[in-house]
DNA sequence: GCCAATCATCGATAG
DNA sequence: GATGATTGGC
């Protein structure tokens, strides 16, 4: 194997003797090609099999590119590494040991809107909320529910700090917690915190079943260690105990999930839990030119801890990062359309390019100028379709045919009929719940017991085709059909969303493991499409779902405070720091063209103001040694061509004038 | 007692 | 656009 492309420091961590490491790495050291070429080094050198090798990376995505790469270095069984995220190994570890934790192996996954609903429903069973009594809503009783799972900090103190005027409640949330753990057991489900918890617990619990997961696990390598929580080190250390062999990856200048009790301690304070590592540092930066560079140290330097790393590159000077001015979020879209086409004229793959920001909705109207403008795109982060309604109503289907006990699926699927409420459905599935059937009997009677029963027919007829998975969307799908036509108007749209199921479908061969897939890693639509025929397309991504990767050029949307910042953490210290990180995550995602994009103008429906400063920029003492400020304006229209609004553009830039407004008016 | 329609409120990032 | 509280109707 070739080691002779990689610097001191990569060699080092590549070839490292059995034992724990943590490798520190910078922005765009060349973390990802160490670990590629680590996996490559134990499967050539030490001789591991690709089933003893273990890589927990943060999304299923990365895992597969990793694996690609080590494929091109040493052949085709580098694709038998087992690799995934901390989530996805756990359903696969869950599922065999399921029944020693009181499930069966055919539990199936609850996502957020899931899980807030049965919050909602143990709420009102509690009697919680309600006239005047000023309760949480089910979303924050979840929040703080999840917070205390994957922080380790009781209710008391989470409320405390993030919600204090819920602190009379919180012995009631404490208590909804109790039945929401107690409800998904008899519904044989499992939330996301749930899967790393259960997982904790058996190994915990269980000894041999600990030991038989942990000696098949002969090395252990964990990239973005930084984001990880104290469960997943739990987990980490959990299972490199047999063989002792554990590789950590990350850089804790790039923490960005503390809102999902990511704790930088781990990585800090690694060497205290791990005695035995070794550190090894990659410092030098093969990704970017300097002067952008110059822009991330500028933005790490105003961080309130001190990070002591300064990214130092080889490739060169390169040109200013931009401050591109542009009038309003429209004239923002235009501008980026307009360079696309101009780098695309210079020879710049679109490949190569991407924009970035800070919430999903902050590309809606890009996306529609993109779109007017032929440009093809594919959007990562924000909502996919798979939270469409109707995609949902299909998944619900297919969670009782898998799962019949999965009440959450029922409660869903019940209240498509006339007369059927929540109570209703309350009702159907605490019985489901303890006996195991959809008993239609006592409500034959009823205007909807036809529709049960028949509802009843359907789930029965599906249970053949469990192993025929393109036959069993068909079944359901052709039963669902007049539901949503019904329902939706737009039921043509959303019927074509169905279809693209059914194609991505089509890649799985057995229920469970394509639901938990879409669980663990919601496709967009555009996987379902077959390779587009070319894959020039322009990358639309959230700061978060760009993280560990880079492009040629990058824009970043909406600098300004209530945007990036984001609004809800302008009046916290801690949350600022993490806008900084982010900050410094896109930043350090371009190679050689770096626009930062700041609207002037804010529209909202009393008219138009100045937009506020931002203070990821004004912070920076020395912004304009670091920026070359430029205006954008859109060239003056031709004569003869309309003014008009595309009435799509005017309803998105409606959406966001009141989204504005709403900040506006929380500020004043 | 429960469902369905109506109105006000709020709005991020993700496995 | 979703959620939660409110209200009118069966």
């Amino acid at each position: 194997m070739d080691l002779d492309t990689l610097n001191a420091g990569q060699r080092a961590a590549v070839t490292a003797p059995d034992g724990v490491q943590l490798v520190v790495a910078g922005a765009g050291t060349g973390k990802t090609r160490t670990l590629v070429h680590r996996v490559a080094w134990l499967l050539e050198e030490r001789k591991a099999g690709p089933r003893d090798i273990v890589l927990l990376t943060f999304t299923r995505r990365a895992a597969n590119e990793m694996l690609g790469r080590a494929s091109q270095l040493v052949g085709h069984e580098a694709y038998a590494v087992r690799g995934g995220t901390f989530h996805s190994y756990a359903v696969q570890a869950l599922r065999r040991y399921a029944d020693k934790l009181g499930f069966t192996r055919d539990f199936t996954i609850l996502d957020r809107g899931d899980s807030e609903s049965l919050v909602g429903i143990i709420r009102s069973e509690l009697g919680l909320g309600g006239q005047g009594r000023r309760f949480p809503q089910r979303r924050t009783v979840l929040k703080v529910l999840s917070k205390q799972i994957n922080t380790g900090r009781d209710v008391a103190d989470i409320v405390d700090s993030d919600y204090p005027q819920y602190f009379d409640h919180v012995g009631d949330i404490e208590e909804i917690g109790r039945r929401f753990a107690a409800r998904k057991r008899a519904q044989n489900v499992m939330d996301f915190d749930d899967l790393l918890v259960h997982l904790v617990t058996l190994m915990g619990e269980h000894p041999e079943a600990r030991e038989r997961l942990a000696d098949a696990v002969k090395y252990l390598l964990v990239d973005e260690y930084q984001d990880t929580n104290h469960i997943q080190a739990l987990i980490a250390r959990g299972l490199h105990l047999s063989h002792g062999n554990l590789m950590v990856v990350g850089d804790e200048a790039q923490s960005i999930y503390g809102f999902r009790g990511a704790d930088v301690r781990n990585i800090l304070h690694f060497q205290e839990q791990f005695p035995t590592a070794t550190l090894l540092r990659l410092e030098q930066n093969y990704r970017s030119t300097q002067r952008i560079l110059d822009l991330a140290n500028g933005v790490l330097d105003t961080a309130r801890e001190g990070y002591d790393k300064t990214l130092f590159s080889d490739l060169g000077h390169g040109d200013s990062p931009l401050l591109v001015e542009v009038a309003d979020e429209t004239d923002q879209a235009d501008c980026i359309v307009e360079r696309v086409l101009e780098l695309r004229e210079k020879g710049v793959p679109m490949k190569e390019m991407a924009v970035l920001f800070r919430s999903g909705f902050h590309a809606n109207v890009l996306e529609l100028a993109l779109a007017r403008a032929d440009i093809p795109f594919r959007k990562f982060g924000g909502i996919q379709f798979i939270e469409a309604a109707h995609v949902k109503d299909v998944f619900a289907l297919l969670r009782i045919v898998a799962n019949p006990k999965d009440a959450l699926a029922w409660y869903r699927v019940l209240q498509w009929f006339d007369g059927v409420g929540s109570k209703t459905a309350e009702k159907v599935i605490a019985d489901i719940e303890e006996t195991g059937v959809f008993d239609v009997e006592p409500y034959r009677k009823r205007k909807y017991g036809g529709a049960f029963a028949y509802l009843a027919g359907v789930v029965e007829d599906a249970q053949p085709l469990t192993a025929d998975l393109p036959a069993l969307m068909e079944h359901l799908v052709e039963y669902y059909t007049p539901i949503m036509e019904q329902q939706y108007e737009d039921h043509r749209k959303r019927g074509r969303d169905l279809e693209t199921l059914a194609v991505l479908a089509q890649r799985y061969d057995d229920l469970e493991g394509f639901l938990a897939d879409v669980s663990l890693d919601p496709p967009s639509s555009a996987d379902a499409r077959p390779t587009d025929n070319d894959d020039e397309f322009l990358t639309l991504s959230t700061i978060h779902s760009a993280k560990g990767l880079e492009w040629d050029t990058v824009w970043v949307l909406q600098l300004g405070d209530g945007h990036f910042p984001s609004g809800q953490s302008l009046d916290d210290d801690d949350a600022m720091e993490e806008e900084r990180r982010l900050f410094y995550v896109a930043v350090t995602r371009a190679k050689r063209r770096l626009e930062l994009l700041q609207p002037r103008m804010r529209h909202s429906r009393w008219g138009s103001s100045g937009a506020p400063g931002c203070a990821l920029l004004d912070e920076i003492p020395d912004l304009r040694d670091l920026v070359e400020p430029v205006r954008w304006a859109p060239a003056p229209l031709k004569p003869g061509r309309s003014v008009e609004k595309h009435p799509d553009v005017a309803a998105a830039e409606q959406r966001l004038a009141d989204f504005l407004a709403f900040f506006d008016k929380k500020k004043g």
